[in-house]
DNA sequence: GTCTATACTTTGATAGAC
DNA sequence: GTCTATCAAAGTATAGAC
Protein backbone atom coordinates (compact mmCIF):
# COMPACT_ATOMS: atom_id res chain seq x y z
CA UNK A 1 0.00 0.00 0.00
CA UNK A 2 1.42 3.72 -0.63
CA UNK A 3 1.56 6.89 0.82
CA UNK A 4 -1.60 8.05 2.13
CA UNK A 5 -1.61 11.88 1.18
CA UNK A 6 -6.08 10.96 1.00
CA UNK A 7 -7.21 14.56 0.14
CA UNK A 8 -10.19 13.11 -1.90
CA UNK A 9 -11.42 10.68 0.88
CA UNK A 10 -15.31 11.82 0.41
CA UNK A 11 -15.00 11.05 -3.03
CA UNK A 12 -13.20 7.97 -2.96
CA UNK A 13 -15.72 6.69 -0.73
CA UNK A 14 -18.81 8.40 -2.86
CA UNK A 15 -17.55 6.26 -5.48
CA UNK A 16 -16.87 2.74 -3.77
CA UNK A 17 -20.48 3.65 -1.92
CA UNK A 18 -22.66 4.89 -5.14
CA UNK A 19 -21.37 0.99 -7.00
CA UNK A 20 -22.30 -0.64 -4.47
CA UNK A 21 -25.30 0.86 -4.21
CA UNK A 22 -26.47 1.55 -7.77
CA UNK A 23 -26.09 -2.35 -8.26
CA UNK A 24 -27.27 -3.87 -5.18
CA UNK A 25 -29.78 -1.45 -3.52
CA UNK A 26 -28.79 0.87 -0.19
CA UNK A 27 -30.24 -1.39 2.40
CA UNK A 28 -28.26 -4.32 0.93
CA UNK A 29 -24.80 -2.90 1.25
CA UNK A 30 -23.51 -2.33 4.92
CA UNK A 31 -20.95 -0.14 6.06
CA UNK A 32 -18.77 -2.57 6.74
CA UNK A 33 -19.15 -3.75 2.78
CA UNK A 34 -17.95 -0.21 1.37
CA UNK A 35 -14.94 -0.03 4.13
CA UNK A 36 -13.75 -3.75 2.42
CA UNK A 37 -14.20 -2.11 -0.90
CA UNK A 38 -12.13 0.72 -0.28
CA UNK A 39 -9.79 -1.26 1.85
CA UNK A 40 -9.90 1.51 4.59
CA UNK A 41 -10.79 1.28 8.36
CA UNK A 42 -14.01 2.12 9.88
CA UNK A 43 -12.81 5.64 11.27
CA UNK A 44 -12.34 7.04 8.41
CA UNK A 45 -15.38 6.49 6.78
CA UNK A 46 -17.03 7.63 10.15
CA UNK A 47 -14.69 10.62 9.97
CA UNK A 48 -16.28 11.60 6.97
CA UNK A 49 -20.04 10.49 7.10
CA UNK A 50 -20.76 10.25 10.80
CA UNK A 51 -23.79 7.72 9.85
CA UNK A 52 -25.23 6.05 7.21
CA UNK A 53 -28.13 7.83 6.33
CA UNK A 54 -25.45 10.82 5.44
CA UNK A 55 -23.44 8.97 3.38
CA UNK A 56 -26.99 7.88 1.47
CA UNK A 57 -27.95 11.61 1.00
CA UNK A 58 -24.53 12.25 -0.42
CA UNK A 59 -24.59 9.72 -2.52
CA UNK A 60 -27.85 11.14 -3.77
CA UNK A 61 -26.84 14.42 -3.60
CA UNK A 62 -24.47 13.73 -6.56
CA UNK A 63 -26.52 11.29 -8.04
CA UNK A 64 -28.58 14.92 -8.57
CA UNK A 65 -25.81 16.29 -9.39
CA UNK A 66 -25.04 14.19 -12.46
CA UNK A 67 -28.43 14.04 -13.90
CA UNK A 68 -27.77 17.86 -14.01
CA UNK A 69 -24.34 17.88 -15.93
CA UNK A 70 -26.30 15.11 -18.46
CA UNK A 71 -28.78 18.26 -18.67
CA UNK A 72 -25.61 20.45 -19.17
CA UNK A 73 -24.10 18.27 -21.51
CA UNK A 74 -27.03 17.71 -23.79
CA UNK A 75 -27.60 21.18 -24.01
CA UNK A 76 -24.42 22.16 -24.54
CA UNK A 77 -23.95 20.09 -28.01
CA UNK A 78 -27.64 20.32 -29.36
CA UNK A 79 -28.76 23.58 -29.97
CA UNK A 80 -32.50 23.51 -30.25
CA UNK A 81 -34.68 23.06 -27.30
CA UNK A 82 -36.73 20.96 -28.92
CA UNK A 83 -34.24 18.83 -30.12
CA UNK A 84 -32.29 19.12 -26.27
CA UNK A 85 -35.75 17.46 -24.91
CA UNK A 86 -35.20 14.64 -27.43
CA UNK A 87 -31.86 14.06 -27.08
CA UNK A 88 -32.14 14.00 -23.05
CA UNK A 89 -34.30 10.72 -23.93
CA UNK A 90 -32.15 9.34 -25.73
CA UNK A 91 -29.36 9.75 -23.40
CA UNK A 92 -31.33 8.26 -20.31
CA UNK A 93 -32.25 5.55 -22.94
CA UNK A 94 -28.25 4.54 -23.91
CA UNK A 95 -27.47 4.45 -19.28
CA UNK A 96 -30.56 3.17 -18.45
CA UNK A 97 -30.43 -0.76 -19.82
CA UNK A 98 -27.07 -1.54 -18.44
CA UNK A 99 -27.93 0.00 -14.99
CA UNK A 100 -30.72 -0.98 -12.56
CA UNK A 101 -32.83 2.24 -12.80
CA UNK A 102 -32.61 5.67 -11.60
CA UNK A 103 -30.74 5.65 -8.38
CA UNK A 104 -32.86 8.21 -7.04
CA UNK A 105 -36.16 6.83 -7.70
CA UNK A 106 -34.73 3.35 -6.14
CA UNK A 107 -33.80 5.00 -3.28
CA UNK A 108 -36.84 6.73 -2.92
CA UNK A 109 -38.65 3.37 -3.32
CA UNK A 110 -36.77 1.78 -0.66
CA UNK A 111 -36.92 4.69 1.54
CA UNK A 112 -40.96 5.18 1.87
CA UNK A 113 -41.20 7.49 5.20
CA UNK A 114 -41.67 10.68 4.51
CA UNK A 115 -39.42 12.22 7.25
CA UNK A 116 -36.22 10.17 6.54
CA UNK A 117 -33.83 12.41 4.71
CA UNK A 118 -33.11 10.40 1.99
CA UNK A 119 -36.91 10.77 0.98
CA UNK A 120 -36.90 14.23 1.24
CA UNK A 121 -33.62 14.73 -0.63
CA UNK A 122 -35.15 12.41 -3.85
CA UNK A 123 -38.26 14.27 -3.57
CA UNK A 124 -36.17 17.51 -3.75
CA UNK A 125 -34.84 16.26 -7.15
CA UNK A 126 -37.94 14.99 -9.12
CA UNK A 127 -39.91 18.66 -8.08
CA UNK A 128 -36.68 19.87 -9.40
CA UNK A 129 -36.45 18.42 -12.58
CA UNK A 130 -39.69 18.82 -13.31
CA UNK A 131 -39.25 22.54 -13.40
CA UNK A 132 -36.12 22.15 -15.21
CA UNK A 133 -37.74 20.24 -18.48
CA UNK A 134 -41.01 22.50 -18.19
CA UNK A 135 -38.13 25.56 -18.33
CA UNK A 136 -36.68 23.48 -21.47
CA UNK A 137 -40.01 23.23 -23.00
CA UNK A 138 -40.98 27.16 -22.26
CA UNK A 139 -38.03 27.57 -24.82
CA UNK A 140 -39.81 25.91 -27.65
CA UNK A 141 -42.75 26.92 -29.36
CA UNK A 142 -44.69 24.58 -28.28
CA UNK A 143 -48.60 25.10 -27.63
CA UNK A 144 -48.56 24.31 -23.53
CA UNK A 145 -44.46 24.15 -22.13
CA UNK A 146 -45.48 23.01 -19.05
CA UNK A 147 -47.91 20.17 -20.67
CA UNK A 148 -44.87 19.03 -23.03
CA UNK A 149 -42.28 18.99 -20.14
CA UNK A 150 -44.25 16.94 -18.04
CA UNK A 151 -44.62 14.60 -21.12
CA UNK A 152 -40.71 14.26 -20.94
CA UNK A 153 -40.58 13.49 -17.28
CA UNK A 154 -43.17 11.08 -18.23
CA UNK A 155 -41.55 9.36 -20.61
CA UNK A 156 -38.23 9.48 -18.51
CA UNK A 157 -39.44 8.00 -15.94
CA UNK A 158 -41.03 5.32 -17.74
CA UNK A 159 -38.34 4.70 -19.63
CA UNK A 160 -36.08 4.41 -16.50
CA UNK A 161 -37.98 1.82 -15.42
CA UNK A 162 -39.02 -0.20 -18.13
CA UNK A 163 -35.47 0.11 -19.04
CA UNK A 164 -34.18 -1.29 -16.32
CA UNK A 165 -36.36 -4.11 -16.09
CA UNK A 166 -36.98 -5.50 -19.91
CA UNK A 167 -33.98 -4.09 -21.28
CA UNK A 168 -33.43 -2.12 -23.94
CA UNK A 169 -35.61 -4.37 -26.18
CA UNK A 170 -38.63 -4.05 -23.99
CA UNK A 171 -41.36 -0.97 -23.82
CA UNK A 172 -38.17 0.90 -23.48
CA UNK A 173 -37.57 1.03 -26.97
CA UNK A 174 -39.97 2.99 -28.21
CA UNK A 175 -39.24 5.82 -25.89
CA UNK A 176 -36.94 8.49 -28.25
CA UNK A 177 -39.66 8.15 -30.60
CA UNK A 178 -42.44 8.73 -28.61
CA UNK A 179 -40.41 11.83 -27.30
CA UNK A 180 -40.16 12.97 -30.66
CA UNK A 181 -43.71 12.61 -32.22
CA UNK A 182 -44.68 14.31 -28.56
CA UNK A 183 -42.87 17.33 -28.89
CA UNK A 184 -43.55 17.66 -33.07
CA UNK A 185 -47.10 17.78 -32.13
CA UNK A 186 -47.19 20.20 -29.44
CA UNK A 187 -45.16 22.81 -31.81
CA UNK A 188 -47.45 21.85 -34.53
CA UNK A 189 -50.47 22.76 -31.77
CA UNK A 190 -48.88 26.19 -31.51
CA UNK A 191 -48.60 27.00 -35.15
CA UNK A 192 -52.27 26.49 -35.67
CA UNK B 1 -66.35 -16.30 19.94
CA UNK B 2 -66.52 -19.11 17.46
CA UNK B 3 -64.00 -21.97 17.54
CA UNK B 4 -61.08 -21.09 14.71
CA UNK B 5 -62.52 -22.56 11.46
CA UNK B 6 -59.99 -20.80 9.53
CA UNK B 7 -60.65 -21.13 6.21
CA UNK B 8 -59.65 -17.75 5.12
CA UNK B 9 -56.46 -17.26 7.67
CA UNK B 10 -54.04 -16.84 3.75
CA UNK B 11 -56.30 -14.19 2.87
CA UNK B 12 -56.57 -12.74 6.42
CA UNK B 13 -52.62 -12.71 6.68
CA UNK B 14 -52.27 -11.31 2.88
CA UNK B 15 -54.60 -8.39 3.84
CA UNK B 16 -52.68 -7.39 7.28
CA UNK B 17 -48.98 -7.76 5.40
CA UNK B 18 -50.45 -5.83 1.88
CA UNK B 19 -51.61 -3.19 3.84
CA UNK B 20 -48.28 -2.69 5.42
CA UNK B 21 -46.31 -3.63 2.82
CA UNK B 22 -48.04 -1.04 0.91
CA UNK B 23 -47.62 1.54 3.43
CA UNK B 24 -43.59 1.11 4.42
CA UNK B 25 -42.30 -1.19 2.19
CA UNK B 26 -41.33 -4.90 2.76
CA UNK B 27 -37.87 -4.10 4.57
CA UNK B 28 -39.49 -1.58 7.09
CA UNK B 29 -42.12 -4.31 7.98
CA UNK B 30 -41.12 -6.95 10.93
CA UNK B 31 -42.97 -10.60 10.64
CA UNK B 32 -43.70 -9.13 14.53
CA UNK B 33 -45.64 -6.14 13.24
CA UNK B 34 -48.00 -8.12 10.89
CA UNK B 35 -48.93 -10.53 13.53
CA UNK B 36 -49.57 -7.82 16.23
CA UNK B 37 -52.04 -6.11 13.45
CA UNK B 38 -53.52 -9.58 12.66
CA UNK B 39 -53.65 -10.32 16.77
CA UNK B 40 -52.81 -13.42 16.09
CA UNK B 41 -50.18 -16.40 16.99
CA UNK B 42 -46.84 -16.61 15.50
CA UNK B 43 -47.59 -20.26 14.77
CA UNK B 44 -50.87 -18.96 12.51
CA UNK B 45 -48.22 -16.84 10.16
CA UNK B 46 -45.45 -19.90 10.19
CA UNK B 47 -48.12 -21.99 9.15
CA UNK B 48 -48.95 -20.72 6.21
CA UNK B 49 -46.14 -19.29 5.41
CA UNK B 50 -42.80 -20.25 6.39
CA UNK B 51 -40.73 -17.89 5.67
CA UNK B 52 -40.88 -13.76 4.82
CA UNK B 53 -39.61 -14.88 1.56
CA UNK B 54 -42.82 -17.05 0.59
CA UNK B 55 -44.99 -14.27 1.96
CA UNK B 56 -43.88 -11.30 -0.37
CA UNK B 57 -44.05 -13.91 -3.30
CA UNK B 58 -47.75 -14.65 -2.05
CA UNK B 59 -48.02 -10.80 -1.65
CA UNK B 60 -46.51 -9.98 -4.83
CA UNK B 61 -48.56 -12.57 -7.02
CA UNK B 62 -51.70 -11.42 -5.03
CA UNK B 63 -50.66 -7.64 -6.32
CA UNK B 64 -50.68 -9.14 -9.96
CA UNK B 65 -53.69 -10.59 -10.25
CA UNK B 66 -55.33 -7.67 -8.98
CA UNK B 67 -53.85 -5.63 -11.58
CA UNK B 68 -55.46 -8.55 -14.00
CA UNK B 69 -58.70 -8.00 -12.60
CA UNK B 70 -58.16 -4.56 -13.40
CA UNK B 71 -57.93 -5.28 -16.82
CA UNK B 72 -61.11 -7.76 -16.50
CA UNK B 73 -63.02 -5.06 -15.31
CA UNK B 74 -61.86 -2.10 -17.66
CA UNK B 75 -62.19 -4.43 -21.00
CA UNK B 76 -66.10 -5.02 -19.32
CA UNK B 77 -67.00 -1.67 -18.54
CA UNK B 78 -65.53 -0.26 -22.55
CA UNK B 79 -65.76 -1.67 -26.08
CA UNK B 80 -62.90 -0.79 -28.59
CA UNK B 81 -60.17 -1.58 -27.12
CA UNK B 82 -58.45 1.86 -28.43
CA UNK B 83 -60.84 3.06 -25.95
CA UNK B 84 -59.81 0.06 -23.20
CA UNK B 85 -56.19 0.99 -23.60
CA UNK B 86 -56.77 4.55 -22.92
CA UNK B 87 -59.30 3.60 -19.81
CA UNK B 88 -56.75 1.41 -18.22
CA UNK B 89 -53.94 4.64 -17.50
CA UNK B 90 -57.12 6.25 -16.47
CA UNK B 91 -57.59 3.90 -13.97
CA UNK B 92 -54.10 3.72 -13.06
CA UNK B 93 -54.55 7.51 -12.81
CA UNK B 94 -56.93 7.36 -10.09
CA UNK B 95 -55.07 4.74 -7.83
CA UNK B 96 -51.25 6.22 -8.03
CA UNK B 97 -51.92 9.48 -6.34
CA UNK B 98 -53.13 7.78 -2.98
CA UNK B 99 -50.36 4.87 -3.08
CA UNK B 100 -47.00 4.71 -2.92
CA UNK B 101 -46.53 3.42 -6.11
CA UNK B 102 -47.00 -0.08 -7.97
CA UNK B 103 -46.78 -2.19 -5.34
CA UNK B 104 -44.60 -4.66 -7.68
CA UNK B 105 -41.89 -2.24 -8.91
CA UNK B 106 -41.61 -0.78 -5.29
CA UNK B 107 -40.96 -4.27 -4.55
CA UNK B 108 -38.53 -5.15 -7.83
CA UNK B 109 -36.33 -2.13 -6.92
CA UNK B 110 -36.31 -3.53 -3.02
CA UNK B 111 -35.17 -6.55 -3.99
CA UNK B 112 -32.45 -6.18 -6.72
CA UNK B 113 -30.74 -9.31 -6.04
CA UNK B 114 -31.70 -11.87 -9.43
CA UNK B 115 -31.30 -14.83 -7.64
CA UNK B 116 -34.50 -13.89 -5.26
CA UNK B 117 -37.59 -14.77 -5.58
CA UNK B 118 -39.35 -11.57 -5.06
CA UNK B 119 -37.08 -9.82 -8.02
CA UNK B 120 -38.13 -12.89 -10.18
CA UNK B 121 -41.94 -12.99 -9.63
CA UNK B 122 -42.11 -9.29 -10.23
CA UNK B 123 -39.90 -9.62 -13.34
CA UNK B 124 -42.20 -12.20 -14.89
CA UNK B 125 -45.48 -10.18 -14.12
CA UNK B 126 -44.02 -6.95 -16.11
CA UNK B 127 -43.44 -9.37 -19.05
CA UNK B 128 -46.90 -10.46 -19.02
CA UNK B 129 -48.43 -7.20 -18.64
CA UNK B 130 -45.99 -5.91 -21.84
CA UNK B 131 -47.53 -8.67 -23.60
CA UNK B 132 -50.98 -8.38 -22.87
CA UNK B 133 -50.65 -4.50 -23.26
CA UNK B 134 -49.15 -5.37 -27.00
CA UNK B 135 -52.02 -8.24 -27.36
CA UNK B 136 -55.06 -5.64 -26.50
CA UNK B 137 -53.28 -3.10 -28.97
CA UNK B 138 -53.35 -6.13 -31.93
CA UNK B 139 -56.98 -5.41 -31.38
CA UNK B 140 -56.94 -2.22 -31.88
CA UNK B 141 -56.52 -1.10 -35.94
CA UNK B 142 -53.52 0.53 -35.11
CA UNK B 143 -50.64 1.09 -37.56
CA UNK B 144 -47.59 -0.17 -35.10
CA UNK B 145 -49.94 -2.61 -32.78
CA UNK B 146 -46.26 -3.43 -30.55
CA UNK B 147 -45.21 0.02 -30.52
CA UNK B 148 -48.33 1.51 -29.04
CA UNK B 149 -48.47 -1.35 -26.49
CA UNK B 150 -45.23 -0.54 -25.52
CA UNK B 151 -45.66 3.37 -25.40
CA UNK B 152 -48.77 2.62 -23.11
CA UNK B 153 -46.72 0.41 -20.92
CA UNK B 154 -44.09 3.47 -21.13
CA UNK B 155 -47.25 5.30 -19.90
CA UNK B 156 -48.57 3.15 -17.02
CA UNK B 157 -44.90 3.07 -15.74
CA UNK B 158 -44.24 6.80 -15.79
CA UNK B 159 -47.51 7.42 -14.84
CA UNK B 160 -46.67 4.97 -11.46
CA UNK B 161 -43.84 6.66 -11.14
CA UNK B 162 -44.95 10.45 -11.10
CA UNK B 163 -48.24 9.95 -9.48
CA UNK B 164 -47.00 8.65 -6.57
CA UNK B 165 -43.99 11.07 -6.11
CA UNK B 166 -45.47 14.20 -7.49
CA UNK B 167 -48.78 13.52 -6.79
CA UNK B 168 -52.03 13.91 -9.28
CA UNK B 169 -50.94 17.24 -10.55
CA UNK B 170 -47.50 16.30 -10.73
CA UNK B 171 -46.30 14.92 -14.53
CA UNK B 172 -48.75 12.20 -13.98
CA UNK B 173 -51.56 15.03 -14.82
CA UNK B 174 -51.31 14.55 -18.68
CA UNK B 175 -51.02 10.60 -18.55
CA UNK B 176 -54.26 10.34 -19.60
CA UNK B 177 -53.79 12.88 -22.67
CA UNK B 178 -51.36 11.64 -23.21
CA UNK B 179 -52.36 7.73 -24.27
CA UNK B 180 -55.00 8.94 -26.03
CA UNK B 181 -52.87 11.17 -28.33
CA UNK B 182 -51.08 8.06 -28.44
CA UNK B 183 -53.67 5.86 -29.76
CA UNK B 184 -55.02 8.29 -31.55
CA UNK B 185 -51.55 8.90 -33.82
CA UNK B 186 -50.90 5.30 -34.00
CA UNK B 187 -54.80 4.35 -35.13
CA UNK B 188 -54.47 7.52 -37.95
CA UNK B 189 -51.09 6.43 -38.73
CA UNK B 190 -52.79 2.78 -40.38
CA UNK B 191 -55.36 4.97 -42.35
CA UNK B 192 -52.85 6.55 -44.78
C1' DG C 1 -0.91 12.02 14.60
C1' DT C 2 -3.22 9.67 11.07
C1' DC C 3 -4.93 5.47 9.11
C1' DT C 4 -5.93 0.29 9.45
C1' DA C 5 -7.83 -3.46 11.70
C1' DT C 6 -10.43 -5.65 15.08
C1' DA C 7 -13.22 -6.27 19.21
C1' DC C 8 -17.29 -4.90 21.42
C1' DT C 9 -22.15 -3.07 22.34
C1' DT C 10 -26.66 -2.42 21.07
C1' DT C 11 -30.52 -3.00 18.36
C1' DG C 12 -33.80 -5.27 15.70
C1' DA C 13 -34.94 -8.94 12.70
C1' DT C 14 -36.16 -13.98 11.44
C1' DA C 15 -37.49 -18.13 12.99
C1' DG C 16 -38.50 -21.86 16.12
C1' DA C 17 -39.55 -23.81 20.79
C1' DC C 18 -42.51 -24.38 24.52
C1' DG D 1 -49.01 -16.19 22.73
C1' DT D 2 -44.52 -15.61 25.15
C1' DC D 3 -39.94 -16.56 25.29
C1' DT D 4 -35.50 -17.43 23.31
C1' DA D 5 -31.65 -18.73 19.96
C1' DT D 6 -29.37 -16.83 16.16
C1' DC D 7 -27.70 -13.57 13.15
C1' DA D 8 -26.68 -9.25 10.83
C1' DA D 9 -25.93 -4.54 10.92
C1' DA D 10 -24.84 0.31 12.95
C1' DG D 11 -21.83 2.57 15.67
C1' DT D 12 -18.11 3.02 19.24
C1' DA D 13 -13.75 2.19 21.17
C1' DT D 14 -9.37 0.61 21.14
C1' DA D 15 -5.04 -1.53 19.82
C1' DG D 16 -1.50 -1.18 16.73
C1' DA D 17 1.26 0.17 12.05
C1' DC D 18 3.64 3.96 9.53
Amino acid sequence: MPRKPAPDTRERILDAAADLFDRRGVHAVGMQQIIDELGCGKQLLYREFSSKDQLVVAYLERSARAWEQTVVAVCAVVDKPEDQLVELVRTVQGMAPNTRGCPLRNTHAEFPDPDHPAHQVSLRHFQDVREQLRELARQTPAADPDKLGDRIMLIIDGLYVSGSTLGPTGAAATAVGLARDVVRAEIAAAAV
